[in-house]
DNA sequence: AGTTAGCACTCAGAGAGTGAGAGTGCTAAA
DNA sequence: TTTAGCACTCTCACTCTCTGAGTGCTAACT
């Protein structure tokens, strides 16, 4: 594998980006970058599509790069221009600032993507996940009718409505109340499991046994607070892009099947993912460009684009890069802030 | 306008719904209720496109109803037939009974009509509109961070955290609390007014002038309260429906703009709107089929169905008409309910 | 060796022509 | 007023041909 074939192939792809049309010899010898005849890039083509890098649609038509191609040119190949201060600035003000509500700064980086780029652009919001109950309350409002109401430190309110099979007197009330209390305010969502409520259950029953559908809602609400929301916005783009199958994007439309978890595998940094490669999210000649941006060092979701495979890597990157950069940041840190930490009166 | 044209007009109707072909006048002629010939009957369908009535994809094809001649069919020509008794019991079963929380109960209705007619059904709530509110609470979850609970007697939780300027003391708290609980219990939440809370602000302020984000919490709940749900599902029929544009239609799913209004308008009785008459929701070649039903005699939310404009009039109007009234039965009156009134221990 | 020019070959796509079939409009007769 | 008959129109599917882009191979050149 020849430093000149790896320029070849960097060429065909660039062109093919551009242009959207298999791209032939004749077409990459003219280029600036490249001072061989057409033959000799015709044998080196030849070559490329011998490894599998480069393909034809049919005899007597130019190459279009596989999705190993794109591969080796975005992992090696591709260089990525820096965003100007300009741009910068242009994300930003899409973005907002410190004031704006992680939860609207996640929604609104996937909106700049889907205008900036013309994809689909897909964003998970798992940042509940590591905040910390920091209250839980039983309200009666009616006849064996009782509301739980869980909130947690970065500001999430959750409640459920729970029937129970008798009213509770003040006493019960009580206990219930002090024993979720001790045993919920200050926990972490993340480490709320299947076993502590489990115990929960167990200790509740033993006191009264019909106590337990208000647990059931604890359990049902935590789960809520645990979940990823994952929004996808203008999805409508992909119908409109005549490279992807348009019943393949329809049934994506309507789940969103496998994409939950194959954003959450991705590792940390930028990373391109093809829906050829990855068989639960199958959109045939797609390709997805995620990363995940961080809340106080850890992470907490992740953003993306969903296009065609022969989509402009080398501007999209950059967007996607800056703006989990900038959420990161935004979400993170030096703020003087109130909601991380306890309510004031009561020193639980 | 004779007779003959008329009937001629609702057999090509019919005939088109069935088929999803234009149809020609032979087609019609071999119909057991017309008794002419085909060049009579092509005289006639002459005419109607004259009228536009009917039109023609091209020449030499057969007629295929215009959007008025829609219009003319559902207004005039067509005869639904009446649920068979098996059928209401079905929907019956599908819907629930006075036990079932009306929230339920719509989200049923839609899921049936989804099922039964193949198509995307919408269904809106608004009955918490005539509730009353059993409940509210100030509850303090962070440094100058406070929530605010609002539970109306049909069981609408409504939650907003509001941050002060300063932190109240217990004082402070408890004044508010007792405000709002005096001024705000039992009253119904289509009574709430804007004045009122401009009387609240006001006597709040007097007391303390940094209260009144709190005021202004409430008013915010009080105006997601008064708003109608609404929900759409099984949009993705929609899609898979090659008589619509897919692209409006992801946008449609997308933002359901205009819906709400166009059911707001509605008025009582069933009804049909299309796509192509109504600019606000605008799926091409959709039509909208929708009644309110009835809560103690007022309106309290619409049910309806969306679907090309090709769409079986005659089988999901019934169905539709049915469950408004079943529904609105439901709801109404002679139950001895549960959530209809105050919570147990506390005499507010 | 590696590179280049030349040439024959292949193939998709556009355009033109054809025939079948469906449905119409019109005319003339019942 | 209705009907039968007929010529006409137009779409759709199919076939055929031509063109041009692009290739692979070979032989000459550096």
């Amino acid at each position: 594998m020849d430093e000149r074939k790896l320029k070849i192939l960097a060429a065909v792809v660039d062109e093919y980006v551009r242009t959207g049309e298999p791209v032939g010899s004749k077409a990459i010898s003219k280029l600036d970058n490249i001072n061989v005849s057409a033959a000799t890039i015709r044998n080196d083509m030849a070559a490329l599509e011998q490894m599998g890098y480069l393909e034809q649609p049919h005899t007597s038509a130019g190459r279009v790069p596989t999705f190993k191609g794109y591969r080796l040119y975005i992992d090696e190949l591709m260089t990525t221009p820096v965003l100007s201060d300009e741009e910068k600035s242009r994300l930003d003000s899409m973005l907002g600032d410190k004031d704006t509500p992680e939860e609207l700064l996640v929604q609104n980086a996937a909106a700049a993507l889907t205008e900036l780029t013309q994809c689909a652009a897909v964003v998970t919001n798992s940042v509940p996940r590591f905040s910390v109950i920091s209250k839980v309350e039983v309200i009666p409002t009616g006849k064996r009718l009782y509301v739980i109401l869980l909130i947690t430190s970065n500001g999430s309110i959750k409640n459920k409505a729970c029937r129970l099979e008798f009213d509770l007197n003040h006493e019960q009330l009580d206990f219930f109340t002090h024993y979720i209390e001790e045993n919920l305010n200050g926990v972490s969502v993340d480490e709320l499991s299947e076993e502590m409520f489990d115990k929960m259950v167990a200790a509740v029953s033993a006191y009264m046994v019909s106590l337990s559908p208000l647990v059931k809602g604890l359990v049902e609400l935590s789960e809520d607070l645990r979940q990823q929301e994952l929004t996808v916005s203008g999805s409508e783009k992909l119908l409109s892009c005549d490279e992807l199958d348009k019943m393949e994007v329809v049934r994506f439309i309507e789940n969103k099947n496998g994409l939950t978890e194959l954003l959450e595998d991705t590792f940390s940094g930028i990373q391109v993912k093809f829906g050829s490669e990855n068989d639960t999210f199958a959109i045939g000649n797609s390709s997805l460009i995620v990363s995940k941006y961080r809340k106080d060092g850890k992470e907490a979701g992740s953003l993306g684009v969903i296009g065609p495979m022969r989509v402009d890597y080398k501007k999209i990157i950059p967007y996607v890069e800056y703006l989990t950069q900038k959420i990161s940041y935004l979400m993170s840190g030096d703020e003087d802030d109130i909601i991380t930490d306890t309510p004031p009166d009561d020193g639980m």
